[in-house]
DNA sequence: CGGATTTGACCCGCGC
DNA sequence: GCGCGGGTCAAATCCG
C-alpha cells in the first residue's frame, strides 16, 4: 500500500495543527471505546504529520447478499459471502469534525457509541455508482482529536480540489481516497 | 422544488 | 433465544 506516497494535499491551517498521536498508547490505555478495535497499526515511517494509519478489515455484504435480505430467510448458496473490505482510519487534530477531502458526501445516518458523549456519523460518497464510505468521529478520551475512517475505493476522480487550497494551508500527505 | 440532513426504526452479527 | 451494539434505511424535515 502506497498510497501515503501518491500525492500531497492542503488541508486549511486552520483545522490542522501539527501534533504528533501515538496510536500506541491509544491502543494500550484502554479508552479506545471500541471504535478501533481489532484495528492492527501499520508502520509507515514516511508518514510526515499528525496521521497515525491503522487498518482493519470488515465483513461487508456482497451485492446479492443485499438482495436478498427481506426476502423470506432466502440464503441461496454460493450467492451470498462475505467479502474482507480494508478500512482505514486517520486520526487527526482539528476543532471541526468534517474535514474537506475534495469529496462530496451524504450523511445517512448518526449514532451514539459506547463510553462516548460524541455521537459518530455516517457518510457516503455522493458520486454516483460510487460507494466509499467513512464515519467520523471523536475520541471521548480527547475531544480535540477527530477519527475519520474510510471504507472502500472512489470509482472517480476527486470532485472539488480547488475549495481546499489556502494560502495558509499546510502541507499534508495522507489521501487514503486515492488508493487504486 | 430538489438535494441534504435528521432521527427513530429496523437489520444483523455476536456473545451469553 | 435474547439482548446489545454497530450499521443502515427511509420518511420527515430542513434549507438554499
Amino acid at each position: 500500500m502506497d498510497f501515503l506516497n501518491s500525492s500531497t494535499y492542503n488541508i486549511p491551517s486552520s483545522s490542522f495543527t501539527p501534533n504528533t498521536i501515538s496510536l500506541g498508547s491509544l491502543h494500550n490505555n484502554g479508552e479506545l471505546d471500541g471504535f478501533m478495535a481489532g484495528f492492527k497499526q501499520v508502520n509507515y515511517d514516511h508518514v510526515p504529520y499528525n496521521v497515525v494509519k491503522t487498518e482493519s478489515f470488515l465483513d461487508v455484504k456482497t451485492d446479492e447478499m443485499k438482495s436478498s435480505v427481506g426476502t423470506s430467510t432466502g440464503k441461496k448458496k454460493g450467492e451470498i459471502k462475505k467479502v474482507r473490505e480494508p478500512r482505514i482510519a486517520f486520526q487527526t487534530r482539528s476543532q471541526v469534525d468534517i474535514l474537506d477531502d475534495g469529496y462530496r458526501w451524504r450523511k445517512y445516518g448518526q449514532k451514539k457509541v459506547k463510553n462516548n458523549n460524541f455521537p459518530r456519523s455516517y457518510y457516503r460518497c455522493t458520486y454516483q455508482g460510487c460507494n466509499v464510505k467513512k464515519q467520523v468521529q471523536r475520541l471521548s478520551r480527547d475531544e480535540g482529536i477527530v477519527v475519520t475512517t474510510y471504507q472502500g475505493t472512489h470509482t472517480h476522480p476527486v470532485e472539488n480540489p480547488v475549495t481546499i487550497l489556502s494560502k495558509f494551508s499546510i502541507r499534508c500527505r495522507f489521501i487514503p481516497f486515492r488508493i487504486n
